[in-house]
DNA sequence: AAAATCTTCGCAAGCGCTTGCAAACTTGTT
DNA sequence: AACAAGTTTGCAAGCGCTTGCGAAGATTTT
């Protein structure tokens, strides 16, 4: 049975009150009192119920962290760095794995609402397009957004700027001399997606170079994905030179249908990815990526919620972060 | 201001207590009364207070995940599974980052303490051999290890076979014909490390070839101690034929060197790795690894803290899980 | 029909902490 | 020496929920 603090204050011989305020440096204690305390409290190894002190205060310093798919490219980095961030304030974060599954969503978004948390992270995916969202919205419950844009509400939020990303990837292709550039990328419903789509477009135009619709592949955000893009797009009358992926996922499937087709990289078709995980490192050839600044996302986003909770001011509500150019061999001649 | 059970109580004009045991599913209370409540806290989406609740019952169901690198090759798939299986339970997993720092590793350590959380895993790392883990058994705190182990005390762990695992690496490297098989490996002083090179000598000595010391290189687990292993060995007089790498990140920083020094994977040197992240995949060439049931490890943790808490016996304090061979291209001719 | 047994429900204490307010004690001022 | 002003401390209520126990009500037994 740990130590309380009624115990710590009758070793003290003073009341419970006394004890409270020196442990959390209140005003209101006398210099000598307050040390006398605090030497009760080392010598024992006293540690305050957080659970009390949370219902106490009506807070509970832990932050929901909702993503879809934990493993998803770039998101080890961007939760560590947001986790040593929100440490650093007293925060803890919660593990929350949606799976995309609507109940799941549903349940973890409730975490604030049953005061469970202080506040939600949401990282990536679709769950900041859903009606559940907006509901807990409706419940004032603390929010902020990470690599993912809400529809119609208005929450603070930390990204990349996409369309700027899927410029740069495109502008770097064309300067290589290529003309027939593909797109493979995620849904188009999603927003960070169709900015990169904006990007490709206007990069095109700067060019002067014909938009040509078959030339954009839309398929799920996954390796399957990456690879079945190759296979459609060689049916096309006039094939690609270089690919402009918008996912890591997609990166390594499509690497693999392009070998698989006997082509070379980037001999035969120059590949441009999205993201800068390990993995677009370590991949054959080293894969030339837009990289977001994976640890900026995660710290910036964690220092979002706190201010939110704390009831600071944020200085834009919609933080656009610009990625950058890193190229490797999948591009170079 | 959300709805109390205080509120609840008066709109169904009952006793708290009473839509307390509805709630909980408690006996005493009668069927039309319970359906009523029931209807009730549907109707105003009630939600009861986690925290107010854990205090009364002393529990807060959530469990600390403690690991020294979050960005680590397979955790995510530990984890997301371990999420999982804790949120069918009713926990939430909270992230513990240490970075390796002391400070942080006690500090997390104590959330069980404080009755911040009911129970912690502990996810490689060296954390296990560390006095503070001693410390926070004494205060009979409820842990479980995963991928590691801990000297000296006695805990519920959950881990891979790697003297096997090592042992199969070992022998399917001898079976291409290979007899002089470089190790490159962590510090020895951690077990599971110290298991794969025992599953190696085995395996040497189970076809009779000769140990050489100098063929084992002991570096830090990362891509540049891989990277410079293989120049370590280079200086040796007689240079290997065959590597087994006994991490992902070594790997990755070995396979660099190897091309860096214009050799071939697997002509002039063969590969096998360890632990099947997906970087392993698609790493040239793919690596052959000797597969950790990654999903397996984080269930079975989640499942066994889970257990602990609720009082249950666990079947096998020390579980040992079997590794499996993939082979890829990096060790096959 | 009255007593005995079960069931259903409410009272109130308690979980460990915070905090407004008033009491007690200092100190300084005239 | 008496009083105002400021400081230090304690009392007690409260955060929202659970739970043992006894009271009331329903049901069965003789």
């Amino acid at each position: 049975m740990p130590l309380t603090l009624k115990d710590i204050a009758k070793i003290a011989g003073v009341a419970e009150s006394t004890v409270s305020r020196a442990i959390n440096n209140k005003p209101g204690v006398g210099a000598q009192t307050r040390e006398k305390i605090m030497e009760i409290v080392r010598e024992h190894n006293y540690q305050p119920n957080q659970l009390a002190q949370g219902l106490a205060k009506r807070e509970t310093h832990l932050l929901a962290l909702i993503v879809a798919d934990l493993t998803g490219p770039g998101y080890s980095e961007i939760i560590k760095s947001m986790e040593k961030t929100a440490n650093q304030a007293g925060y803890q974060l919660i593990i929350c794995n949606t799976d995309n599954n609507l109940a799941k969503e549903k349940t973890y978004l409730n975490l604030v609402g049953q005061h469970r948390v202080d506040g939600a992270i949401i990282l990536g995916g679709t769950l900041a397009n859903n009606n559940i969202m907006k509901l807990a919205l409706n419940q004032d419950e603390l929010l902020v957004l990470v690599n993912c844009l809400a529809e119609e509400v208005l929450i603070p939020t930390v990204l990349v700027d996409n369309a700027r990303g899927g410029y740069l990837a495109t502008v770097h292709l064309l300067e290589q001399g290529l003309e027939k550039i593909a797109l493979v990328m995620g849904p188009a419903n999603d927003f960070l997606e169709s900015e990169k789509l904006n990007g490709y477009q206007q990069a095109l135009a700067d060019y002067n170079i014909p938009f040509r619709e078959q030339l954009i592949i839309k398929t799920d955000l996954s390796r399957e994905g990456g690879y079945n893009a190759f296979f459609r797009v060689m049916k096309i009358d006039e094939l690609p030179d270089g690919f402009f992926v918008t996912n890591d996922l997609l990166a390594i499937g499509l690497t693999e249908a392009i070998k698989m087709g006997g082509y070379l990289i980037p001999g035969d078709f120059a590949l441009v990815g999205y993201g800068d995980s390990i993995i677009s490192a370590v991949i054959n050839p080293p894969l030339t990526v837009v990289a977001e600044p994976l640890q900026q996302l995660g710290r910036l986003a964690a220092e979002y919620i706190i201010k939110l909770i704390n009831d600071q001011a944020i200085e834009e509500v919609i933080r656009v972060l610009e990625p950058e150019l890193m190229i490797r061999e999948s591009s170079s001649p």
